[in-house]
DNA sequence: CCCATATATTTGTACATACAAATGAGTGAC
DNA sequence: GTCACTCATTTGTATGTACAAATATATGGG
């Protein structure tokens, strides 16, 4: 009789996807902050720089796209990274195209350390197999719900 | 060839359990928040005066638990249920116990409504054994992860 | 050429959440 | 009984993110 199946509420939201996707997040939420601290970047500016520096001139819509975040959103991410002197918009037409400053491609390698170190932080815990696996799972999952 | 398999930045996000986990916990987050409008309530606050609705005087602390969420959000959740009239907050000693009020109560049906309105938005897109699982799976995830 | 419409971005504002520091309350050693 | 310590809560402040409204630019029909 473990208190794991008494049926309150406590445990029933375990149950809600809803619930425990978003437990899930803050978890990985405080091991990417970890990871991406000496960056100096929060992991999603960090992304962002990354598929900046990987594709020069892109868009912010695209930008909003790969990271599935609002226009908005990106306008501030943007900003930031300017404000840090890591890109640069340049706004042709209607588009607001980013490209990378010297400092930013800079930090491909950083970044990329980071990103390979949280990676094993959670490979490590959970198994490296069983984490791809449910990394996939979800990704899965994301194709669906979005439509 | 599809373009899924050519390996830039922008998919191998997709292999990233944070960067999944963060866009499901959005995705969820939407649906949630669709369903628990007509509640007024956030998800997050109808989930705690769920909580508070099934154990009268339960204390901030273990809200807090129950939730997964950092002592100071709780107080701002418990500050926000009392400006609706929801809650009442009754610090004996040092804690803070939390009690519905009649409104509160009242709101218990509604919330457990929308809450079923969530779980089939999903599940009518996953299927359900597909969402039972994934939920379950992220749950054991969670476990693993909180350590 | 001008208007209607569609598209990309920006701005104002708001919400959920967290961390760190401050406060307030109980507890055990002496 | 007081001092040191721990624990629950609160407060100040900051971050990430979104929505809705505003703006700016393109585009196609007349």
């Amino acid at each position: 009789m473990s208190d794991k199946n008494t049926c309150t509420t406590g445990t029933l939201l375990n149950c809600c996807l809803y619930f425990t996707a978003n437990t899930l997040a803050r978890i990985m939420g405080r091991f990417a902050d970890d990871c991406f601290r000496d960056t100096g970047l929060s992991p999603s500016h960090a992304f962002t720089l990354m598929l900046v520096n990987e594709q020069p001139e892109i868009s912010q819509k695209e930008l909003g796209e790969a990271l599935h975040l609002a226009p908005s959103t990106m306008t501030r991410f943007v900003d930031k990274l300017i404000a840090k002197g890591l890109v640069q918009r340049e706004t042709s037409g209607k588009l607001a195209r980013v490209r990378p400053t010297e400092r930013g491609k800079q930090l491909a390698k950083p970044i990329a350390e980071s990103w390979k170190a949280l990676y094993y932080k959670y490979s490590d815990i959970l198994g490296e197999e069983e984490g791809q696996e449910l990394t996939r799972i979800i990704d899965t999952a994301n194709r669906k719900l979005e439509g």
